[in-house]
DNA sequence: AATGCCGGGCG
DNA sequence: CGCCCGGCATT
């Protein structure tokens, strides 16, 4: 299977290689490769196209193409994962616009957006270009959800993102998206109080004020993705902060992740299925009282009651009349349901942190503050339906988990690991295992294997990356069936 | 079934 | 050592 592949390789293939595929971490070895290959001298592990101002082009020109995109977001599976970290470089060098070709379906699993934040973050001058030929395919609805989840943001939050980098608007038929919409808003609708503006602008509006719509949301993330340049919410990570709650952009961003990856996700209420039933039913149990956390920034406000946290919200943060009983059901966004142990009640809210490290978000440069990022994932979906169980958000983001970690895994760049390898480091598996906040456990150290064999890294190594077909390629430890050195955990 | 890589063997 | 590979844990 593999004996004749060994060391019969096809050279030609790499010529066209550029040189961004290589990056050895172990000079004075691979010289032969080195002749063939240009090598980028990186530090260490980290592959070249990291640091390389790469050009993404995302041409959608059928539904085929969305298929594969969702494919990629689940797993890791499949063969076209292996070269697309290449093709990204080939494109690079040819030239993206003419890259029209069935291998470029590959160049859209690997730079789907799940590996974006990160590069395009760090790339300046890197630059994504998004075409999305097919109208009203995933990345609308999942817009339109994004809208949902962001409806409440406050303004500051988003408005910087909006259609500034929109050079072009696509023309389009409004007609279509309308009905998706309408209908992807109709169920949004009957999951939150707010108001909701059916009208699919696609053209960057500047809004006027107070309560921030659908409209503005659905334009916004709307436009970003039809125009040509996709920035990819990069500015996101950049606003200046916020005076808002605690409503993480990662929560929309991850989602959008999920849900653009779904090929033709007409349903809406699957992905809102997803995010706030719980297959797994949670077990509550006796000492285990649910109360009610202010999400507010900086707030740390617990309530034992729903209308105590409305009310605290809407006065406090809201500034709405004290008196009034009247809700207009913002406050659900505001605040999240928890389950409090009472045995460890006393210990206070600290209990909950444990959740953090596992929602650190990808782009470290502002770690918001520890204890609000878990919550404000869980915030939408929790919010959005207030009253509904409780601990449904707690499993929810496991999903957004996988996201992330899968992302984090795709794209080898210093600055997530930094974050995240320290504490994440172990068993993705635990990683989906909702925390508990009770218990102080987790981390199975003790895994299974009697002698010590270190967990196997998350990340791609060269034989994944490369395939057997280009092993030539593989540093040197992989091609000895060592651990692999280029691409270290 | 495919991967990742430890433990070992060979030159 | 450099190079390989059996075999097992993981995915």
């Amino acid at each position: 299977m593999n004996m004749e592949s060994k060391y019969i390789l096809e050279k030609s293939s790499v010529g066209t290689r550029v040189g961004g595929a290589e990056f050895n971490c172990r000079p004075g070895r691979s010289v032969l490769r080195d002749t063939r290959v240009p090598t980028v001298e990186k530090n260490g592990s980290m592959p070249a196209y990291t640091h390389r101002p790469v050009l993404y082009k995302f041409v959608i020109d059928g539904g085929s193409a969305a298929a594969e995109v969702k494919s990629e977001r689940t797993s890791p599976r499949g063969s076209g994962l292996s070269p697309a970290g290449r093709i990204l470089h080939d494109v690079e060098k040819t030239g993206v616009g003419d890259q029209k070709d069935t291998g470029f379906t590959g160049i859209l699993k690997r730079a789907s957006p799940t590996h974006c934040p990160g590069t395009n973050g760090q790339l300046p001058g890197g630059f994504m270009h998004l075409d999305i030929r097919n109208p009203g395919k995933p990345m609308e609805l999942a817009n339109n959800f994004r809208a949902a989840q962001g409806q409440h943001v406050p303004q500051t939050e988003r408005q910087p993102l909006a259609s500034s980098h929109i050079p072009v608007p696509r023309s389009r038929k409004p007609s279509d998206h309308a009905d998706k919409e309408v209908m992807a808003a109709t169920v949004l609708t009957s999951l939150s109080t707010s108001s909701l503006v059916l009208y699919p602008s696609s053209a960057p509006t500047v809004q006027e004020t107070a309560n921030k719509s659908w409209k503005e949301v659905l334009s916004t993330s709307y436009s970003s993705s039809t125009s040509g340049n996709w920035s990819w919410d990069a500015s996101d990570q950049s606003v200046p902060s916020t005076p808002s709650p605690p409503l993480t952009n990662d929560t929309n961003k991850n989602f959008l992740l999920s849900s653009q990856a779904d090929d033709v996700n007409e349903d809406v209420t699957e992905n809102t299925h997803f995010m706030f039933e719980d297959p797994i039913p949670r077990k509550r149990k006796n000492s285990m009282k649910v109360m009610f956390k202010c999400l507010w920034k900086n707030c740390e406000k617990v309530l034992s009651t729903s209308s105590g946290i409305q009310r605290h919200i809407r006065t406090v943060h809201l500034g709405r009349n004290s008196d009034s009983d009247y809700s207009d059901g913002e406050e659900d966004f505001y605040y999240s349901e928890i389950e409090v142990n009472m045995d460890s009640l006393t210990e206070g809210l600290s209990s909950l942190t444990p959740t953090s490290p596992t929602t650190a978000g990808p782009p470290p440069i502002f770690p918001p503050p520890l204890t609000d990022v878990p919550h404000s994932e869980h915030i939408n979906m929790n919010g959005s339906q207030s009253h509904a169980p409780t601990l449904l958000s707690q499993s929810a983001p496991s999903t957004l988990c996988h996201i992330r970690t899968d992302h984090a895994y795709q794209g080898p760049v210093t600055h997530v690991r930094t974050v995240s390898i320290g504490e994440k480091r172990q068993p993705a598996a635990s990683t989906h295992t909702t925390v508990n906040k009770s218990h102080t456990l987790i981390t199975p150290a003790t895994k299974s294997t009697p002698g010590t064999r270190k967990p196997r890294g998350e990340a791609k190594k060269c034989r994944k990356v490369y395939g057997m077909e280009k092993r030539e390629m593989w540093c040197t430890a992989c091609r000895w069936k060592k651990a692999c050195q280029r691409f270290t955990d």
